[in-house]
DNA sequence: TTCTGAATTTAGGCTTGACTAATTATATTT
DNA sequence: AAATATAATTAGTCAAGCCTAAATTCAGAA
């Protein structure tokens, strides 16, 4: 039997996910930055999940928190959710990348398994969101992910952009304009170690790019 | 400034809309028995919504409840939103129209007007869902509603079935099933002044209807 | 007109999930 | 190793919205 959480607890549990998809436990300020959530309330919530009958997180004080099974079960269901629709609102109604996410935030919550597998179906079960993020499959299972973070990449190397992690819009709206979305490939011509900017070849033109943009785009190497 | 209100009060505010179709003030009771909330928390949640700034209904203590213009553009927005939902869910995820209630009941309260703009210009503006029910328009008026209850009509009438009203989900597919769906012609042949039953005729069939149904079925008479 | 039953309202309580302020752990410096 | 800064937790509140039980009001019948 499952239980359907709250909307609340659907966002702890999916900021969790991303949180510790690097292996190590979310910190509680952490969470609370990304939930835009006081602290002291995310212990709080913590707490409960972590008490109730099939816990939905591990956690020790001070030591963060972990998914249990069933919590990465029920995070992976909402991740679904959400990818499956930004898809949707971009084949279907027209959506640009940058307008999606706040829409499909709200809708992720509500949806029926129904819903779910009527837009799959319609969509032909995508592997990758617009953004190229991964999208669990049915079974929620993760697919793995292949790809490499464009800022490890140095002069002469090449690859196809698979993803581009950024729910921020101007970024996303900028990196249109400039050709950088999934399946672009991409080549380095230049490195600069002290700032670590790297110039970059797209579609004969040349940029320059920060960490703060080359360590949000990944690719799968040439 | 519009302040968007809550799901809870997005719903007071349809179902009085829809208990006050009629012209007379929502009685507490009934307002209850649509939804499946007790009277007394019925009687908290008017008294709130009564006193807010700009008040979203009119009460007066044991008269029940009416909308202000401000809550009629509030509940008209709320059924714009289900109405262009399930029109939406049929004639793009193929659901049928005895599927798409629920569905529509949660999607309703979380859907952007950029959302609701892309559907209704997707649909072509409809006039009305699936079950021909009207769609207030998107400046909030509802059309004019020109159709008779097929439970008014008498022996040698007949008409276009324009909108069934039911949220039933059994008694919509044994309507669909018998070929009682909008735009189907209906003769009546028979009617019996005891019990109310009507024997109408639709392509070639008879069927003898009860009060419950008929008074559920409007037309435009032929 | 008075009575009785149904409808409504009041009173008081509970749960969820947030907040602030104060306290305690942990980490980082010196 | 002590001092301090940062992170996390506890304690106590609050608002929404629901509930039950106990009044109260209204409307129709006697």
């Amino acid at each position: 039997m499952k239980k359907s959480s709250t909307q609340s607890v659907q966002d702890y549990l999916k900021r969790i996910y991303e949180l510790t998809e690097n292996g190590s436990p979310a910190s509680t300020n952490d969470l609370a930055r990304e939930l835009n959530i006081k602290p002291a309330s995310v212990t709080g919530m913590i707490q409960k999940l972590a008490a109730e009958k099939p816990a939905l997180l591990e956690y020790q004080k001070h030591q963060g928190v972990t998914l249990t099974p069933t919590g990465k079960r029920a995070a992976l269901e909402v991740i679904r959710h959400h990818r499956l629709l930004e898809t949707w609102l971009v084949q279907t109604l027209g959506y640009a990348w940058d307008e999606v996410h706040e829409e499909a935030e709200r809708l992720e919550h509500v949806i029926s398994e129904d819903f779910e597998r009527r837009i799959a179906a319609a969509l032909g079960h995508p592997l990758r969101d617009p953004h190229g993020e991964l999208i669990p499959t049915a079974d929620l299972k993760m697919p793995a992910d292949k790809s490499t973070s464009l800022s490890a990449l140095r002069k002469k190397q090449a690859g196809r952009i698979l993803c581009v992690k950024s729910a921020d819009a101007d970024l996303l709206r900028h990196l249109n304009e400039i050709g950088l979305t999934p399946n672009t490939m991409i080549e380095v011509i230049d490195y600069s170690p002290f700032d670590h900017n790297l110039t970059i070849k797209v579609e004969k033109k040349t940029y320059v790019l920060g960490l703060s943009i080359t360590s949000k785009i990944f690719l799968e190497i040439a």
